[in-house]
DNA sequence: ATCGTTTGTGTAATCGTTTGCACAACGATA
DNA sequence: TATCGTTGTGCAAACGATTACACAAACGAT
């Protein structure tokens, strides 16, 4: 209420202007405690003119539990991670759950920030960066069980995970695009070292191996818009593929324009372009990708769904596998 | 390094394990403290044999600082708002300071966060959303002094508060397309009742005043491509305007397309389209929107400069002002 | 009138640090 | 040798909540 006050009011002062002790305060706040409702209104009311609100630090400190949730993450830049993160967060909230995003740019700030993270003993963790390793990650956080949002197979069955499957609905755009006519594919990866990308990479050859095909040529980029486009001219320049499948929509981006602007090919005419990810933009009307893509809203609520199931008690570990599935464009 | 441990080891265990007391322990952690650095070196050592690390939360209670920093948006899908998160999240990380994100869509729920935020002690507050009241802000983290990142005119001139100024670059923009010969231009809202919009709005009704010109059409969406295809669409079927300034460039990529697509007009030619923001995919090659654009890394450079002012014990409170320019592209 | 149960409240220990104060050991100085 | 800083360490009191335990009051049933 009076909003100059510089120090917050303690429950033990609150027991003062109230009358009761400070255990009586905490018992007020907590909702499922033996307390007398004359006077928990009491003491709700003054607690409401002082400003009261319990401090969750020291009950952080005396419940061993913080409600905070550390969020491991690539690039919030990027827009696949960006949406994803948005859905995260309103779902975590709903839950009274503070999200704390780690994200970093180079690996060993990384890991030091997840050391950091772990001091302030967060409940959860969700690591949705493939550059940190399982045993990383476990070893960092001991006490919280980390839940890995992977595509890689993993080697520690004791971890919860959600797993991305996309090689029925990579099958499905291969088939298509080989059913129009090309043959001569290349894959631009998002990354050289990430067994996301490789896995990605993977679905792709199988189904172009269905077909007695294979990648005639490959380039590496970094996710960026930028990349796609340079790694895109560069591929054109020196080798004729007539179909590039990239490692997400925004360089399927990036490529389509290189392939338009700088060397003259329509799509998918001249060439088929497929992205990965299925982000909000590739639907817009000046890409409308084809892309193999994810149902971020199903993913996210997995996530939860997992979360959940830890604050219960239950740590599994838990594993859900999600599909994806194409959306067709037309570039390709 | 034993990974399996349940429980996190104490500081009063370890100084057992040690032959030391817990003081001595906390003092080989804090820099500079009065400790032998035999000491200190064999504490670190055990420490990190049996993976030790202080407990960010007690220390938070005893310290009266947390070390947290929560940052108030609207939308981290948004590409602005991921692009400016990102680059903030750096920086602070890069002091050793947790962000904790508060995203919310509905008001009252957002107030119901931030003072759930409040209660976490955080030791800094950025306010990017301007549906939070500036007096909201100071009422709930009554104890922190919140930064409000804000284009509005403050009330209340003891809060920091870091604000955009995009009149004259709106003004070379409006000089620029009324000279290629536009006379009729409409404006697309990000949103009714925000006053950031209202005042982005002003920046470009004031240029186009000393043209002796103004809005002849308006529109309101909510900062989402979608919006800003349909709103150009029922704008453009309404009114015979040749110019669109949007509240942001998602919408002025949305508008862009509409007149493309469903009315077959071309930029800059049949229509001028201009947005706002200045973010990465304004440049690419698919969109080279023209777009009143604000440097984001000077941006985060100074919300962070006034946090570390605030870190150094002076609450100011600090005010910076930073300039929008354009970016020209093919749009108008 | 008595007993057992339920209800509401207070006391005090606890969570894991930090830090002011006291004090011993030590070398340097007079 | 007596004195004086300086260093390094331990003791114990915070920090602000939660909660097991104890106990008094109220209540219903015999």
């Amino acid at each position: 209420m009076s909003g100059t006050n510089r120090r917050r009011i303690t429950s033990k002062e609150l027991a003062k202007l109230a009358g009761v002790s400070s255990a009586t305060i905490s018992r007020a706040f907590s909702p499922d405690s033996r307390i007398g409702s004359a006077t928990r209104d009491r003491i709700l009311a003054v607690a409401r003119e002082y400003g009261y609100q319990p401090n969750a630090i020291a009950r952080s400190l005396n419940n061993q539990r913080s409600r905070l949730v550390a969020l491991v993450v690539n690039a919030i830049g990027n827009p696949c991670e960006a949406e994803e993160q948005q859905l995260l967060v309103h779902r975590l909230q709903a839950r009274q759950l503070l999200p704390i995003i780690l994200c970093c740019a180079d690996h060993s700030d990384r890991l030091q920030l997840m050391r950091l993270a772990s001091t302030y003993q967060v409940d959860h963790v969700v690591i949705f960066s493939d550059m940190v390793s399982m045993q990383d990650a476990v070893d960092i956080f001991h006490t919280t069980k980390p839940i890995i949002v992977s595509f890689e197979p993993l080697e520690n069955e004791d971890v919860s995970n959600i797993r991305i499957d996309g090689a029925v609905g990579a099958g499905e755009i291969i088939d298509k695009i080989v059913g129009d006519g090309k043959r001569r594919f290349a894959y631009l990866s998002g990354t050289k070292s990430s067994w996301i990308d490789k896995l990605r990479r993977k679905w792709f050859a199988d189904a172009l191996a269905r077909h007695g095909l294979a990648f005639e040529a490959e380039a590496f980029g970094d996710y960026s818009y930028d990349s796609g486009f340079k790694e895109a001219v560069l591929l054109l320049h020196r080798s004729k593929v007539d179909a590039i499948i990239c490692g997400n929509d925004v360089m399927a981006i990036g490529a389509r324009d290189a392939a338009r602007r700088v060397l003259g090919k329509n799509t998918p005419g001249d060439i088929a372009i497929v992205g990965q990810d299925g982000i909000a933009m590739a639907a817009w009307d000046c890409n409308d990708l084809t892309t193999l893509s994810l149902d971020h809203v199903a993913f996210m609520d997995a996530v939860v769904e997992v979360i959940e199931r830890h604050e219960a008690g239950d740590e599994g570990p838990h594993s859900i596998t999600l599909a994806c599935t194409p959306r067709w464009g037309s570039t390709a």
